[in-house]
DNA sequence: TCGATATTCAAACTACTACTTGAATATCGG
DNA sequence: CCGATATTCAAGTAGTAGTTTGAATATCGA
């Protein structure tokens, strides 16, 4: 008890679980499974990598205890082995944000001046769906919305904004979607703002506010 | 914007976080970190290594913003660059725990056998803390007990508990150190039971108690 | 300024990791 | 059982990480 190769071998246990996560491919998988279950093919489309470097990649995260799988059919789904990954995640962006030179930076290259979007904290939004005077846009794809959202927002992939017509010029409206270095919803305030709508996006996204421990729904419905 | 390029430069980003406790030696740095700032020499000392491989260790995670350095004289003292590191920390030993297959065993293997410690829950120390039926021990290095502690407790570093003798046979002790895998308090409560004490074991230890909100004291006191 | 102490650098070796390509395996619908 | 689809395996390459050794640098106290 208590010798350093007891030690040593505890603690690279621990390492494991780091290194399952330590490359940007393998965080932007765990990025999009915090959104639900995929298929190989699916999460190899999402990070922009061929089907079989995806699977040595998941594989070896499911290896590390991080992933899980569910056969269905002919296809191989991936998912997070529990929730816990997702607050590891959280934390460790967090930590980047804070801490990492040039992160900032980084996130603007990818996506884009975001000084005008004026983003809205999970605080407010919370207390502005209360009162009512807000309508709520999940611009994530709809199998995304199916699996979980935030409570009155409606369903409105990108790329379905444009047939939008439903809506008052003087309501505001409060874009979301999959976290706070996601698009959708950058994109989609600027093309209602276009159309000359108030609209706003939320500071981060929906894995956010269900770790928050805030209210969500599930289904299809609206 | 949006491009591949920008994104997997920022996931890149996001992964050098995981990168820096990718490692077994890290990691244990992290942890020993976790407890209060050292220097090199003292690190090196407490995960068993060279002093030069564990400074490029330092520097490495330095670079990747989870350290800070401060220049004490003529040593250069690390420290976590914020306590947000040790969530991050936290968070990822709870996913080996909970997910990563064999951690028990190595955890036996490193901590022996701990099925008789009965450990005790913060909310349970916490609420015998108020009652006031209970002796607390701070079994940690006495440095770190003045760097930080539970409200209370006495500071008896493990290589000094054979002189403790101001206890009653019937008071229960509970006695904490530095985390759920140091193995300080377990020594100590051994000790205890082996001249008679009504002892138990902390579930984890100081950072934890900090970290859950719970009061703490600063100062050599006591 | 000089010697002692603490830390970092440089070079070298070994071992591992990410990615690619092409083949192999497993399941489903007919 | 057969073909089509989805996933994994195997082998190879290029690059990177961990550790060791011995030298170099920086600060302090005299």
């Amino acid at each position: 008890m208590g010798d350093r190769a007891a030690k040593d071998a505890l603690f690279d246990a621990f390492a494991e679980v780091a290194r399952a996560l330590a490359s940007g491919r393998r965080a932007e998988i765990v990025d999009v499974l915090a959104q639900g279950e995929r298929s190989v093919e699916q999460i190899a489309a999402e990070i922009d990598q061929r089907v079989a470097n995806t699977s040595h990649h998941l594989r070896a995260m499911a290896r590390a205890g991080v992933l899980r799988t569910r056969r269905e059919g002919t296809r191989i789904v991936y998912m997070l082995a529990s929730e816990r990954i997702g607050d590891m995640w959280a934390a460790m962006r967090d930590v980047a944000a804070e801490h990492v030179a040039g992160i900032n930076e980084l996130a603007d290259a990818y996506v884009g001046d975001r000084s005008a979007l004026e983003p809205v904290s999970r605080r407010e939004l919370e207390a502005r769906l209360k009162a009512g005077d807000v309508v709520v846009l999940d611009v994530r794809p709809a199998v995304e919305y199916a699996a979980g959202h935030i409570p009155g927002a409606r369903s409105v992939p990108v790329s379905d904004l444009r047939r939008l017509r439903s809506l008052a010029k003087d309501t505001e409206i409060v874009a979301y979607c999959r976290g706070p270095y996601c698009v959708y919803a950058d994109e989609a305030v600027r093309q209602l703002r276009r159309r000359g709508f108030a609209a706003k996006r939320l500071e981060d996204g929906y894995p956010e506010w269900k770790r928050a421990g805030l209210p969500i729904a599930v289904g299809a419905g609206q």
